[in-house]
DNA sequence: TTTTATTGATTGACGAGTCAATAAAAAACC
DNA sequence: GGTTTTTTATTGACTCGTCAATCAATAAAA
């Protein structure tokens, strides 16, 4: 039973937060919409922030997902690259629950330390796979490669708080900035 | 009395979101530190969030500040791009309170209107802004000021949440791809 | 005497986490 | 195979804290 209460619980905690679009879900709200009571989610997770916490890593993990298979495809390095880019501007990247979990990741990174690995994990799993795809490409792999991490987590919000910033001209802007980097041909 | 009172609690409020690390802040946290009752604040507030968004109306005012003296000493083009980039990794953003207030924007402009209309504001003066400045430097200024602009959040993004990266290399990035956008010579 | 400034005390709502009690399944025993 | 015992699953009801917001009362100016 375990497993499948705590899957469950997970799944309705995303759908939740992105039904509200902020974290202030309650945890009988989020139980509710698993179908059981909030008892039984304490019981199964201990506390408000492990369910979170467990989200998170759910989204994380799906991402980390798009971005093996999109690798999987590539075959030149400038291909990788590409890959990597379009990944991050992939459509389940703009599901609201996704957009507010993420946002809150960012809040909670400052204070909570668990969050702060988590947010860490990514950037430094970004940063790896940005210069691993770059490495025969340029001179300065790293350097870049930190350039286009923290650029595509720039657009991403830009493009996620709804101002003018689509996620195809997102994408575009990423990919101009990546044809920069290297020199020309695309 | 009014102007005093309202400013003393924009002021706590920052002091102690800062102190906080989180936007969990209490009002009668808030009013202790500038030394009144909870009572008053509301009084004078009216509620809670407008005494946070005046704060952060504060925040944007102060960077507003900084970037204007600091394009009224650049004299050349570049140097004004280089100037909003300085400005944007200045000591005061850095400020745990402002960090904080950073970040719960963010959080928060998914969902609260008047939230999202401050971010949009913030990001429209530095695009155009930047786009001002590069205009002599470049064939496609707004492109160009898209990606900056996005850049240099990215970059503060990681910067702020204590990562490998310091504010230093942030800036030095930002400046390493101005100078990579705009041809070669400091 | 009216207006402005100020607060202590209170209210009302909400929500996380606990607990004791029940139902259901599994295991152990004869 | 049937009965008892133990373990697992589940919940309703409750506790305990917290906090935003209100209000009636008081002090101080104007």
């Amino acid at each position: 039973m375990e497993p499948i209460r705590r899957d469950a619980l997970v799944r309705a905690t995303i759908a939740e937060i992105g039904a509200a679009g902020t974290l202030d879900v309650t945890v009988s709200q989020i139980a509710r919409r698993a179908g059981m009571s909030s008892a039984l989610a304490h019981h199964y997770f201990g506390g408000k922030d492990q369910i979170f916490l467990a989200a998170m890593r759910h989204i994380l993990r799906g991402f980390r997902a798009e971005v093996v298979t999109a690798l999987r495809a590539a075959q030149t390095p400038r291909a990788r690259a590409e890959a990597l880019i379009d990944a991050s501007f992939a459509a389940s990247s703009f599901d609201p629950a996704t957009i507010s979990a993420w946002m809150t990741l960012y809040a909670q990174a400052a204070t909570h330390p668990e969050t702060n690995r988590l947010l860490r994990l990514y950037q430094l799993r970004l940063h790896g796979n940005l210069r691993h795809a770059l490495r025969p490409l340029s001179t300065s792999s790293d350097a870049d490669a930190a350039m286009l991490g923290a650029l595509i987590d720039g657009l991403y919000l830009r493009a996620a708080l709804g101002g003018g910033t689509t996620a195809q001209a997102a994408r575009a802007t990423a990919h101009r900035a990546l044809g920069q980097l290297i020199g020309g041909q695309s």
